[in-house]
DNA sequence: CGGCGGTATGAATCCGTAA
DNA sequence: GTTACGGATTCATACCGCC
């Protein structure tokens, strides 16, 4: 089966009924952008939590969440992950989600795997459920695990636009965000909240923009009511949920068919230079805009010669303007486009005002 | 509180040299309330970082922190983990820091070998160092796990010193806390880092006053330049120290010996106009701007006490710097803050000068 | 003495493309 | 596969020297 084929195949935004190993298993291989999972806890409760004013507290007790030990869900572990990563791009990423019951399991079998782990990320909560009990600490973060595939995947990573997110500053490992409550917590027909791990969107809004692109294939194998799905939708990207519980993917299906997708320019994001067209010095000279002979200067007022196969000369060196910039700091390397300037009118202008120049040419 | 037998003849407040796991495996079983380890973390680094402005950081590439494969890092962390095991006590417990090149691995062996996790803690740094290329987030945490040595174990945990730590407020499993830097970073001969990754004390602080109790013997197999050590002995807590590299020892030990030389250097303050968000008075004293029994002083000279906890104790009163306040004046209420003062240099100094300096790391 | 600007630095798995 | 090289990339804080 050839790639193309397969991967027009996929079912694109549907829920699959189904258990999600056994699914994947059926989906073509290297097919996929981005795999997001949330998977069980596995958290060992023992026995019902009372608040101090005695009202039962609604914990993650659910059938689908009961392990016998922690072999049974190395095994599970293992095996949903070695069918996540058949089905990623070489690359593809995963984002996991989890907290102290589980995720040092499931990062020590990405490890294992071969996936290579970029980040972990602190979903850090606003507003967490306080540990009634006072005998720990507020239970105020889970952790979110961020691998590519392979350690040579070259992953998806919008750096400007997560810049942009946090006004300017670089993202950092800790998000803040509160917790889903209110209208965006799913009820079902009893007025109960429809899954008892929901995510907010806000934090896949941030995954999503952070490591994928639009029209990218996202899959979620433990689909719930669909966060994913939903965020997926809104911000032009394609989903696949696999969910087993009939609950689940009815609620699922109602609310992402309610989801908008956002305007196109909305789904713009900022990108930065690396993404930008490649401009060779060369063509400065070519198109004239330098001409062979004209001087360069240095930020310390060192002077290079303009050559007529776009080389600079300096008093002892020649290269191009990143080598001969990076001789004359004395620095590993050196960014030429920055570092230069040219005189016009008898002001110091950078050569990079000409590369931008011509760039916005290329793009009309 | 009397010490048991074994207990007698530990080496209480020395410095090993050795091996951490030859060395644990020669003292008695049973007879350590709390195990603070910061293991290697296997960083697997490849080429050299460059700074923006062409720096080059200056990386973690120890002897001790290479392994040559998961394997060999799991059967040392295994290793370890089991001495460690061995000698705490029934009711003892364990706090292990890592990142994510190795806190899975230690979480899932922690869990393989019986202990019971309490808490993963997030240490957030205020002040990380970035990313530079721009390819991932700040690394901007590191991961604490707690656990009991058994799930039956009844581990210390002092829930009001914490949450009078923390202004009355349930402590979280987040805590923000700035690196290690400045006066607090040891130096060697050189005037270089003594230590390529020393703890800050503010962290051991928190640690030390929620998880021991005052007379508690508290080892640490990776001891380095010793802040488990200092701390616990500003604390009146035992320490054991285990540490191969003779260097580390010899600052260490020179280190621990003036630990009640308080650096009035670390009081020098810079005051920020920016946002102002809630900091919690305890967070002074765990990061040493004020210490334990330290005097403030009232505006009509009435003396209050400063404890571990962050609350104040006077004549006949304790409690928050508001409360002991109020008290004070017979008032319904009072801005501590702004009431008390300590002395810097023979001169009164509001303590609010202090909080303002806390605010300029926090508004980032 | 204070403010301001320049410099140094911190547990980091830190590039992408063409030849 | 490998090599070569263009060129993109940083935040908070401490300290020092200079007005």
């Amino acid at each position: 089966m050839t790639k193309t084929k397969s991967a027009a195949a996929l079912p694109l935004n549907t829920i699959i009924d189904g258990d999600c190993i056994e699914v994947m298993n059926g989906l073509p291989e290297a097919s996929v952008d981005l795999i997001f999972a949330d998977p069980p806890y596995n958290l060992q409760l023992k026995g019902d939590l009372h608040r101090p004013d005695n009202s039962r507290v609604d914990a993650v007790d659910d059938e689908w969440d009961q392990f016998a030990s922690f072999k049974v869900y190395d095994d599970f572990t293992k095996a949903w992950l070695k069918a996540a990563r058949r089905i990623l791009k070489p690359d593809g990423a995963i984002w996991v989600i989890g907290s102290y019951h589980n995720i040092f399991r499931v990062g020590a079998e990405l490890q294992n795997q071969g996936y290579w782990i970029l980040n972990d990320v602190v979903w850090r909560k606003s507003n967490p459920m306080p540990n009634f009990r006072g005998k720990r600490f507020t239970n105020a973060h889970e952790t979110m695990i961020w691998a590519g595939r392979d350690e040579s995947s070259k992953y998806t990573f919008n750096y400007e636009a997560l810049k942009a997110l946090n006004e300017g500053i670089q993202m950092r490992s800790d998000w803040v965000l509160p917790i889903c409550t209110g209208h965006e917590r799913l009820k079902d027909e009893n007025g109960d909240k429809a899954h008892p791990t929901q995510k907010p969107e806000s934090l896949l809004h941030r995954v999503l923009v952070g490591a994928t692109n639009p029209g990218d294939v996202i899959l979620d194998p433990f689909f719930g009511t669909g966060t994913t799905g939903a965020v997926a939708k809104m911000l032009g990207r394609d989903f696949i949920g696999i969910e087993r519980e009939a609950a689940y993917r009815k609620v699922a299906e109602k609310r992402i068919a309610k989801v908008r997708k956002f305007d196109r320019e909305a789904l713009q994001v900022s990108v930065s230079k690396r993404a930008e067209p490649r401009v060779p010095f060369g063509q400065l000279v070519e198109r004239g805009m330098l001409r062979p002979g004209e001087a360069l200067y240095s930020p310390r007022g060192q002077v290079a010669k303009v050559r007529a196969d776009g080389t600079l000369i300096g008093n002892d060196v020649k290269g191009s303007i990143h080598q001969v910039g990076a001789h004359l700091e004395g620095a590993p390397s050196c960014n030429g486009w920055t570092y230069w300037t040219f005189k016009q009118d008898g002001k110091k202008v950078p050569i990079d005002v000409l590369r931008q120049q011509i760039r916005s040419e290329m793009t009309n």
